[in-house]
DNA sequence: CCAAAAGTGTTCACGCTACACCCATGC
DNA sequence: GCATGGGTGTAGCGTGAACACTTTTGG
């Protein structure tokens, strides 16, 4: 063993998980069940194993909370303060997930204590994890504009106005109807349904589905996705 | 106590340092000292203290290696393959530097083995360095589009002419004299010296300096710093 | 018929692109 | 005086912003 007398440490992840109801972006909070800070509001967490990755480690805690596997997930970053957790010395991975908010298991949730709470509205949290929750938003703002990312909060199929709404609440302003609309069709990445969807207004709108097929073909073409001027 | 039984690891940061030189983007690599991998070309690294933030660790690291303090340091992400290192589990969180150059410790060099490579003459790197390098250029290109961070590489006074072969060099493509200059007057963020610079050609051309409180300046009144479109 | 949301058309202004052109100076 | 890089002028094009307008249908 080449390195002697080195310090060690626990490592853990913490996941920002994001879904999209209506018209507001939320986060999946549970309350902890262990001390320290036991009981109070926390990012769903855990620490890293010794035979997996941090994406590995990622992904078994968001399986646990959700029930879900394949979710998108992405690092965030390293948070290292030397007091962040006053129980121990412990160097935590921030991860961000974005998964359909209605795709969940009920039965895990409740199991947790688990809640969503709209990103305006968020409980006092633990330790640092306001300040990982406040990268994650930064990070889905930028990248939501460079790549497809969104339709993961979304619903397979949704309406031009749902993906509006979508886009306006992680933007958090306004967007413009028409030009909007204009900007996702001249990209040609969904597919349009022949079915209408008469929730939202009398006269109906039909319903798209993001194809990604259709995204390589573009993106092979030389285009990239960019919604940097909306 | 309450953390009980749980794996833990050796933590290290690895440092990919930037600089430029008349035309090129170069990274600082040295000869690595001790077991497992012996002599061959590496990033500056080094193992997290326990009374260190990764942030500290890292300045630390660069400090050693090039002499300097309060360098421009960024953190990348974490990497954490489980036999990135055959040696022992090691994580290790990459970060990226931004020096000057001409600024370094010429004794410290030598004394590391340390020694510049232009980024498109790599040599072969230990365990997953060539990734990070990878994650380092690729977030450069990104941040340099909407940060004033260029500056970092070059020293206190040039010319817009070194100014844009800084951004081809990052950017990888040519850039119009004409259109880069007048972005660049357009953001007024530059103090323009009585000096000429006669090196570059006969007429000679104006020598220029960053102006942090112009650029604050700017920021406030809703500006931001956008190289996106040239 | 009317309200309300879906969806289309059109104008305007701004900013990037491309390239022509003038400027200063060392040889 | 001429070659060379520094620096300015400018016409054209593409695209986002704003908003008027048409379409559809349930009540």
């Amino acid at each position: 063993m080449p390195y002697t007398n080195k310090d060690n440490y626990l490592l853990a992840v913490d996941c920002v998980i994001f879904g999209f109801d209506h018209d507001r972006l939320k986060l999946l909070l549970y309350k902890r069940n262990f001390e320290p800070e036991k009981g109070k509001w926390s990012l769903m967490g855990g620490f890293l194993k010794r035979e997996e990755t941090l994406d590995e480690a990622a992904s078994r805690v968001l399986a646990v909370i959700t029930g879900l596997r394949n979710i998108y997930l992405e690092q965030l970053s390293a948070f290292s303060d030397v007091n962040r957790d006053p129980a121990a010395r412990v160097i935590s991975i921030g991860y961000y997930a974005l998964i359909n908010i209605h795709d969940y298991d009920e039965v895990l949730l409740h199991k947790y204590g688990a809640q969503w709470f709209s990103i305006d509205e968020l409980p006092d949290l633990i330790f640092d994890h306001h300040e990982i929750v406040d990268k994650a938003l930064r990070r889905l703002k930028r990248k939501s504009k460079t790549q497809p990312i969104g339709f993961e909060l979304l619903p397979t199929y949704f309406t031009i106005t749902m993906l509006r709404n979508l886009y306006e609440a992680i933007y958090q302003r306004e967007l413009d109807p028409a030009n909007f609309r204009r900007k996702f069709m001249s990209m040609d990445l969904l597919d349009r349904l022949p079915i209408k969807d008469k929730n939202g207004s009398k006269k109906g709108s039909f319903l798209y589905a993001f194809n990604q097929d259709k995204y390589k073909l573009q993106t092979s073409g030389g285009f990239s996705f960019d919604l940097s001027g909306i």
